[in-house]
RNA sequence: CGGGGAGUGGCGCAGCCUGGUUAGCGCGCCUGCCUUGGGAGCAGGAGGUCGUCGGUUCAAAUCCGAUCUCCCCGACCA
């Protein structure tokens, strides 16, 4: 029997092997394709149309945040990136080089943005004069390029698309405070428009942006338990404003160095969406940023062309009028039962049925995606019941993975511990770390966990022993292995 | 980049070890009939220079070499 219905849906069991299921789940959604070219990948229409409400939705919070858009150039001349080394030595390895126009070689060669720090840096010095032009916000969304060895659909690919966000203040306490910001935007966005709860924090120096003085994060835990950075928000110090001579005159005259953040999130969020929520059958996605919120399936007996039709039209068009993005498949070349493993397999959060016995009795069947319960459902009040059970849905979908998390997040206090665990249960695992690097380093080695973390909220007062040396450590920190 | 595995109609695979008629199977696709409340059934049909390039051979999906791509495990990253 199981047998037979991996043959029909064609998904790897999630249990059975992860990765596969994360890949069939990508591929028979039609969410994306590998392309031709190692690492890289074609984002099919479902797949960006997820991607597109993404982008509406977090667009909006950026800009209600007082940021504006812009767009900057695909190429970066060698020399901008040489100017800040640290930042230069984090993306060497991974940049792609131009080095031809044509036939002609390039008396530079140009970089393939791996990011945009230094070509807006280089802008933002001719921008900026005094106090009054401060602060800068800006934003863009682009495609980046970098040449990762080991890639993955929406993980990691060599080109993904991404928002980077630029900003430019007068005083530190300012950046600082934008670097925050950012990152509970991102935080609130993650949870509630993706459904994905979210531990916030600073990274360890070693796992901080190039080029930052500072990167804060939220990470979130895949159903597989491990981790993956849902979003960064840096911040850059005066680092790159000393490089380009971004700099302003105060209001006391004095000449200063402008103080910069920058943050991001990409098109790995689509593939967190798949790790946390996805089962067995396939996707399930929040329906705030499922491509379609509620589809109607007509039930196709008898002459119900003339009769369950119509009254599946009116549903429709009374949905859409509810401002819900609701799909009618009436389609006779499939049946009924095709469509709703086909739509259960694309992560649709609503599915109604309509047929002759439910005209009869002035209803729709209701399924949820999150929990397969069925329920019959009055026509009289179909737009409140439908926008109900839609919210019901988001929200369930992000209190199943909140208790994912929690069951999944252990406090330990020896290296023991610590190993028995990342072995046998993966998931979060929290303890005391005394700050040294050399510890953090060690720890990645025999266990192949990293510090995601060190969480904003205090978890814990007070100290404790480095999980490690058994040190005195002040730091409460999450681990994990992660994507 | 190191170690391992794989590439055969759209998808999943068999065949390869031991070279030899016309390269099979399931799903999907097309046509017709018939069906339709959880991936229907029957009949007929289309579709493959076996990833690519080269070599060995009378003969290559099969043996050898190179190369590209994917997957898994490690070192780097959103």
């Amino acid at each position: 029997m199981k047998k037979e219905e991996r043959q029909v849906t064609q998904i790897t069991p999630k249990s059975e092997d992860f990765s596969r299921w994360y890949v069939d789940v990508i591929r028979r959604t039609e969410m994306a394709d590998y392309a031709p070219m190692k690492g890289m990948m074609v984002i099919r229409p479902y797949g960006y149309a997820i991607w597109e409400n993404i982008q509406r939705l977090l667009d909006q919070r950026i800009k209600n945040a007082g940021h504006v858009n812009a767009y900057f150039p695909l190429f970066i001349p060698e020399s901008f990136l040489r100017k800040e080394m640290e930042h230069l030595k984090g993306f060497a390895p991974e940049v792609a080089w131009v080095t031809h126009g044509g036939q002609e070689e390039l008396e530079e060669r140009l970089a393939v943005r791996p990011t945009s720090e230094a070509i807006i840096g280089a802008m933002y010095a001719k921008w900026i004069q005094s106090w009054r032009d401060l602060p800068v916000l800006v934003n863009q969304w682009a495609n980046v390029v970098r040449w990762e060895k080991v890639t993955r659909p929406f993980l990691r690919t060599t080109e993904f698309l991404w928002q980077e966000g630029h900003t430019a203040h007068e005083t530190e306490e300012e950046a600082k405070e934008e670097t925050t910001r950012i990152l509970n935007l991102y935080r609130e966005f993650v949870e509630t428009e993706l459904a994905i709860p979210v531990i916030a924090g600073r990274k360890t120096p070693r796992e901080k942006f190039a080029g930052a003085l500072e990167t804060y994060a939220i990470e979130a835990l895949m159903s597989d338990g491990r981790a993956l950075q849902m979003g960064t928000s840096h911040h850059l110090g005066q680092h790159f404003s000393r490089v380009f001579n971004i700099r302003f005159e105060d209001r006391q005259q004095n000449l200063q160095y402008v103080w910069q953040t920058s943050w991001g999130v990409s098109t790995r969020l689509i593939g967190a969406l798949v790790m946390s929520h996805g089962d067995d059958s396939g996707l399930r996605l929040p329906p705030q940023v499922a491509p379609i919120q509620v589809i109607i399936v007509p039930i196709s007996l008898g002459n119900w062309k003339e009769t369950v039709l119509p009254k599946a039209r009116q549903v429709q068009n009374r949905l859409e009028q509810a401002g819900i993005r609701v799909k009618l498949d009436s389609r006779e070349e499939y049946t009924p039962g095709w469509k709703f493993a086909e739509y259960e397999m694309k992560g649709v959060p609503v599915r109604l049925e309509i047929g002759p016995r439910d005209i009869q009795l002035n209803q729709v069947v209701l399924i949820r995606r999150d929990t397969g319960k069925k329920i019959n459902f009055s026509l009289e009040s179909l737009e409140e019941g439908v926008t109900r059970v839609l919210a019901s849905v988001q929200k369930n979908l992000f209190d199943q993975a909140l208790d994912f998390q929690r069951a999944n997040t252990h406090d330990v206090t020896s290296y023991e511990e610590f190993k028995r665990i990342i072995e046998e249960r993966r998931g979060f695992i929290r303890g005391w770390w005394c700050g040294e690097e050399a510890c953090e380093e060690k720890i990645k080695e025999e266990t192949a966990a990293t510090i995601r973390v060190i969480p904003l909220e205090k978890i814990k007062e007070g100290e404790g022993r480095c999980i490690y040396c058994q040190k005195r450590a002040s730091l409460f920190v999450y681990f994990a292995r992660a994507y």
